[in-house]
DNA sequence: ATGTGC
């Protein structure tokens, strides 16, 4: 496959066969090893109908389930664009939350043992279900599935506040709760407020290095403060969601009269019932996933309050696994996305004050970001007022017992306003597992004076850091695309899984 | 990611 480097961090792959866009890969050259099963997906994707722009990756791309994870693919809904479940994936509205605690890291220290003991008790993790409310009828997950964040919010799981510092509030508005399934309701009955396994976690950590004073200030944070990092999904009720919906769209797809090079990529015209009917369903998986994510802070809030007098204020909330409807620039039909990052030199530049002036009309997408994180611009209107000036807040967990960065959205960023989303495996789990043991991965942690409390040591063994790529590399090659900026970099005191 | 594998 021909991959043509245009600029130190912009790869493109110029369109071929039934490609109806090109392919750009935004990475450096270390970062493009062992990536071929990804870009071939890349390539994949660049055929769906009614796509624009480009289909792109990310730096932490690697292969998923039909799209890449770590890809942006947009739609043109009133071109026959299509949505397609493998373009969000089966962690629905998957997604990080940063909390900033009223304490530095070295008055905590002494009152970390009870922290990570009390966290070690109240928040449940791990396979299976357990969570922290136990619902007492369908009527409650119905409130969830329609109110997200703001329902936990409203139940007396957080402040007010709180929902300012959450994307799109703490809740979306188009969840349509009559297409998910009874399989997935049966599912997220038991699953309110859960970690669940795998890259999932939640970190106590605190601020090692601010590379923009100005910036980190209007999130909240500065050198020294103690944090905490909650990285999990939307458990089984995504899963069972993305799994339905791609039965769906498979059968409907010859009456659609789409074919498409891998049945991975499942899809149906955003404007048709089956369309609909998937992103209903994923926007009530991605309130589920927001209200998830409240209850284990109120949870977390609870432990520092009681074993280290400690607050915890909400930094942001924002999904890297989502589908949305966003309007954005787009050039005719014919003009590529050729040119790199710089003034006037997108096709396809983001949301924004910048976007009027760029080329190209406004239209009406649908954005995929798989593995790949929104990010406003300064000046974007859907920011909370004390954003506005600055930019989105983007989190990017790494790897466990690395570290983990807080970014900033950028006027002029390609891919529709996104960005990377984390570090990006490079073996499998299974490979992972016979790479180490899981004691071996605690005593390391413990031994860089990083407490661990694992549900499971297999789980511990499978997350070895050198199972991922290196996330430092990852938003150093983000930044250099022009996707983001870098403000502060947060490292583990103690980590939580599952 | 996932009651981890049709």
């Amino acid at each position: 496959m021909e991959l043509v480097e245009e600029s130190p961090h912009r790869y493109r792959i110029p369109a071929h066969g039934a490609m109806r866009v090109p392919g750009v890969v935004f990475a450096s050259r270390a970062l493009l090893t062992d990536v071929r099963q990804a870009l071939q997906q890349v390539v994949n994707v660049a055929t769906l109908p009614g796509i624009v722009g480009a289909s792109y990756a990310m730096p932490d791309v690697h292969w998923g389930y039909g799209f890449p994870i770590g890809g942006v693919a947009a739609t043109d809904v009133a071109d026959g664009g299509v949505v397609s479940p493998g373009g969000v994936g089966f962690d629905i509205s998957c997604g990080v939350r940063l909390l900033a605690a009223d304490t530095d890291a070295e008055a905590f220290r002494r009152a970390l043992p009870a922290v990570m003991d009390g966290l070690d008790r109240a928040i449940p993790r791990g396979a299976g279900p357990g969570g922290v409310w136990h619902l007492t009828g369908p009527g409650q997950l119905e409130r969830i599935l329609a109110g997200g964040s703001r329902y936990a919010v409203e139940e007396g799981y957080g402040e007010a506040r709180d929902l300012t510092r959450c994307e799109d509030g703490g809740a979306v508005a188009d969840a349509d709760t009559a297409q998910v399934g009874p399989r997935a309701r049966e599912r997220g009955l038991a699953q309110v407020g859960s970690l669940g396994s795998g890259n999932h976690f939640l970190e106590v950590q605190w601020v090692d290095e601010v590379y923009d004073a100005e910036v980190a200030d209007a999130f909240g944070i500065a050198a020294g403060q103690v944090c905490v990092m909650i990285h999990c999904g939307s458990r089984g009720v995504g899963h069972q969601i993305c799994t339905d919906h791609v039965r769906a769209m498979d059968r409907a797809m010859p009456r659609h009269g789409i074919t498409v090079p891998d049945r991975q990529l499942a899809c149906a015209p955003v404007d048709s019932p089956e369309g609909r009917d998937y992103l209903g369903a994923m926007a009530a998986a991605a309130n589920y996933g927001r209200a998830n994510r409240q209850l284990l802070s109120d949870a977390a809030r609870r432990v520092f309050r009681r074993a280290a007098g400690a607050r915890l204020s909400l930094v942001y909330d924002v999904s890297h696994n989502l589908a949305k409807i966003e309007s954005h620039p787009v050039a005719g039909p014919g003009v590529d996305a050729v040119a790199g990052p710089g003034p006037g030199a997108s096709v396809e530049t983001g949301t924004g004050p910048g976007a009027e002036t760029g080329p190209g009309e406004r239209r009406r997408l649908c954005v995929h970001r798989k593995g790949a994180t929104r990010a406003f611009p300064p000046g974007h209107p859907d920011l909370p007022e004390d954003l506005r000036d600055v930019g989105q807040p983007v989190l990017i967990p790494g790897t466990m017992g690395t570290a983990s960065y807080v970014l900033a959205g950028v006027p002029g960023g390609d891919a529709f306003a996104s960005t990377c989303h984390g570090a990006g495996r490079v073996l499998s789990r299974h490979q992972a597992a016979r790479e180490t043991t899981g004691a071996q991965v605690r005593d390391r942690l413990e031994a860089a004076g990083i407490a661990v409390r694992p549900r499971s040591l297999r789980g511990l063994s499978e997350e070895t850091p050198e199972a991922y790529k290196d996330v430092t590399e990852v938003v150093a090659a983000s930044e250099g695309a022009g996707l983001c900026r870098t403000v502060a970099r947060l490292v583990p005191l103690g980590v939580v899984k599952g």
